[in-house]
DNA sequence: TTATAAGTCAAACGTTTGTTTTATTCTTTT
DNA sequence: AAAAGAATAAAACAAACGTTTGACTTATAA
């Protein structure tokens, strides 16, 4: 059909885009250069280079949190069915494994992880906030939980710990090449399986720390 | 007197626009009008925006690290001295103790810290490098004795982990308005001693996990 | 087939960007 | 006091930006 796939491919490059050289250092020439598409073409189908941004975010965080948040209700509703509380390590995995598990299951979705691994540290206010918009609820939830898996360590604990997860997860999810320091004889290129392993003895003993 | 404190004050401007709206989207303009100085002022002081950043991180990182560095080869030459491996918790310590006593050493260190907090993801190729360059060495000789605080330990576990732990610090020198869910009732403001420990208590443990 | 809509295209829009230029003022030195 | 150098000022520079325009082409539907 050729149904108009330029909306679809100013995505995919756009998205590519975004992860390798940020919001800013991409302009829409880039873009629709490399889509092979006119450079009309993003105020045409989008509206703007904002809203380019948000499709790109819609398009695969609303799925991805839908999973977390599902997964993060499951886990709460186990442990209040069962009496307890709820494990920190099932909670961390509730969001950690949907995460690497996305980073395989599409062509662009690595970059994807990228660009949100520094959407977190986004300087521009509009495009942090589109993000801070769609993965609020997620984080409040995910903090909600981590308080009940903890009950008698204090909430800023918990917060800050919260955060730190954060951060170290947000590491993992960056492209290799855009890391600062790799010493020879270290594997950049793990599993998804290896990589949440990995996550997750980490935070967890952080998260349960005496 | 008022012997070009120009060139003193773009520095502290331009610290803390960059760290309020990062680099790209802080315009000479808005720095030289906050500043209270022309607009040529930049280039003739510095060269040029590039090496207005360069000297920004020059003048604080530059001390720091040194701190950092000297730490860290105190703190391996001590076990060296009795025969033993280093602690991890000592080598943690080497690198956030300074960073966040550096935080409350002077006025404009908190906006500092923010923006290099943002440096590890800066899209900005030139900038990054910048970054990366002057951070190198103090990473790479954290890493070598990490390696040593835990030889039992694969180096690529050591590696990510050490990752995950850079992750977190960066969580911890952001400016408590760019985070993104603070649920009610937290305390953002801590001292650099209460940050501390709860940082070293989290990264400690992660890093020694099973 | 004709009429309507959807999509593409090249070109230009008005701003804003970092940087440079040229002249002028202030400070220091002889 | 005069000369030399350092610093500031206003203005202009070319390049790049996101966005808009209006004509043209293709696809859809009556």
């Amino acid at each position: 059909m050729d149904k108009s796939n330029t909306k679809q491919r100013l995505l995919d490059v756009a998205e590519k885009l975004f992860a390798d050289s940020g919001y800013h250092c991409t302009s829409l020439r880039k873009i629709t250069a490399e889509a092979g598409v006119n450079l009309a073409a993003v105020s045409y189908h989008f509206g703007s280079k904002e809203a380019l941004v948000e499709a790109i975010f819609e398009r695969r965080l609303r799925p991805l949190n839908e999973e977390r948040m599902s997964r993060l209700k499951v886990v709460r509703a186990a442990a209040e069915a069962a009496g307890k509380n709820p494990l920190v390590e099932q909670v961390l995995r509730a969001f950690i494994e949907p995460t690497l598990h996305f980073r395989d299951s599409a062509p662009g979705a690595r970059y994807f992880l990228h660009l949100i691994g520094r959407a977190l540290t986004e300087p521009d206010d509009a495009v942090r906030s589109i993000f801070f918009r769609m993965i609020g609820p997620v984080f409040a939830l995910m903090f909600e939980v981590l308080c009940e898996a903890q009950p008698n360590l204090d909430n800023n604990q918990v917060f800050w710990r919260f955060n730190f997860a954060i951060g170290a997860i947000g590491r993992c999810t960056f492209l290799p090449e855009k890391l600062p320091v790799v010493p020879p004889g270290v594997e950049l290129d793990l599993s998804a399986e290896q990589q949440i392993e990995i996550l997750v003895d980490f935070l967890v003993a952080g998260m349960e720390a005496s």
